[in-house]
DNA sequence: TAGTTTTTTTAGATGTATCTAAAAAGCTGA
DNA sequence: TCAGCTTTTTAGATACATCTAAAAAAACTA
């Protein structure tokens, strides 16, 4: 029935996943591209093949979607990534900024009985250490109530519960301005010409501009 | 300096290493077709390849040797792979006849961090589930003093230290007949009409065939 | 609507890993 | 030593993943 993917194709399943996961309906090619750090033209090509697998419906220019069989593969590895984040985490102690790459190589081994073993080894946790939510073997995931900092009105106080980024860069960047999973934040100041913020945040201010006001999310508290 | 190989390459190091490892002065071309499950004429291409990159001496028709860079990342191949294994085995509770197969794909995870901590965190441990020695970090082997099943005069008394294959159908049939490290044997009977023995083991009189009992490492005990 | 710009696809190459078939080299035993 | 067998290499294909440049389609926008 089914052959075995490369860690290409995952990797453009996944992508396509992301894309389409939020906001966008359809996984434009160049959105494709951008993800997967290739070129066009070589997506291209490989939405051609994911599509001759049936994993996506693919029409030229009118872009990709995951087909109910790509959706269970794409869930799948992302369930892998982020057990794999966890056992590092919790288990090796890595920070939360070398995680992802790490695990970005792990997701590809191939066993369920390795992961379900692995899921059962770490306590069936179910957020990652970037507050991302582990889908089960069934593919179920827990969807949460959070927000963007940057979408919450001013005096709030919210309590930081995931990043939408797992750069080193970006979370290096928190680490050094001492915000973590669990961080309470209250907006204090908005300003409107730039969209950054200032927020009361263990009892110091913070300047937070807009770029990573938009990639911490919340939830009230 | 060094670029990162390809899995492949880095299955065709382990492979002249393991050939080269005992008996074998030089790996031949078919040994090594026959250790990666490949045709001879693959084996030509990589080996030109890997003698650019200074991974292998290798001559036309005179097979190939690691050089000191070969011999340094082979070590730390072999390290990976049975630090893995004891992860899957200790941590996993997988059976030992399934940890070989998904550890061939987890030694290849590029990070030298990461391998650190997992012998930390497995507890620096000096043997792999089926009894081989882990190469530190430096690529040390503690080499022990064993001998093969086949090869031990009738009437000793010895314990099962090591298999020199892992496949999942040698291990399940020593399952079958209750045979693990530590196991112990006398040797009650050899056969020398095909090299079969017959010992004593908890109690109980086992027919060993030579197929077998070559691939028992022992000591005395 | 008719440019103009952006996005996407096609065409044509490159590099890696593999294969089979055929040629060449090496080994061996009468 | 040389004929025949074995081993190894070469030659020529295929498949995959990638690229750049050019062409085509779609989307803006004045
Ligand atoms: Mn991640
Ligand atoms: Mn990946
Ligand atoms: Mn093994
Ligand atoms: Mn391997």
């Amino acid at each position: 029935m089914e052959n075995k993917l490369s860690h290409t194709e995952e990797n453009y399943l996944k992508a396509i996943f992301k894309i389409t996961e939020r906001a966008e309906k359809v996984a434009s090619t160049n959105k494709i591209a951008e993800q997967v750090q290739t070129s066009a033209a070589s997506v291209t090509d490989m939405l051609k093949k994911l599509n001759d697998k049936s994993l996506i419906n693919y029409e030229k220019y009118k872009g990709a979607t995951l087909t109910p069989d790509g959706i269970r593969l794409a869930t799948q590895l992302v369930r892998k990534h982020r057990l794999w984040e966890v056992f590092l985490y919790d288990k090796l102690k890595f920070p939360w900024e070398q995680i992802h790459d790490i695990a970005e190589e792990l997701e590809h081994i191939n066993s369920d009985d390795l992961i379900n073993r692995l899921d059962n080894f770490l306590g069936n946790p179910r957020f990652d250490p970037h507050g991302d939510p582990i889908p089960t073997s069934e593919g179920k995931f827990m969807l949460r109530n959070q927000s963007t900092l940057d979408s919450v009105p001013i005096h709030s106080k919210v309590i930081l519960v995931g990043v939408s980024h797992h750069s080193s860069e970006f979370l290096t960047y928190l680490n050094s301005i001492n915000v973590k999973l669990g961080t309470k934040f209250k907006i204090t100041g908005k300003n409107s010409y730039d969209n950054s913020l200032t927020v009361e945040s263990n009892g110091t201010q913070l300047l937070i501009t807009h770029e990573v006001s938009k990639n911490l999310l919340v939830k009230p508290g």
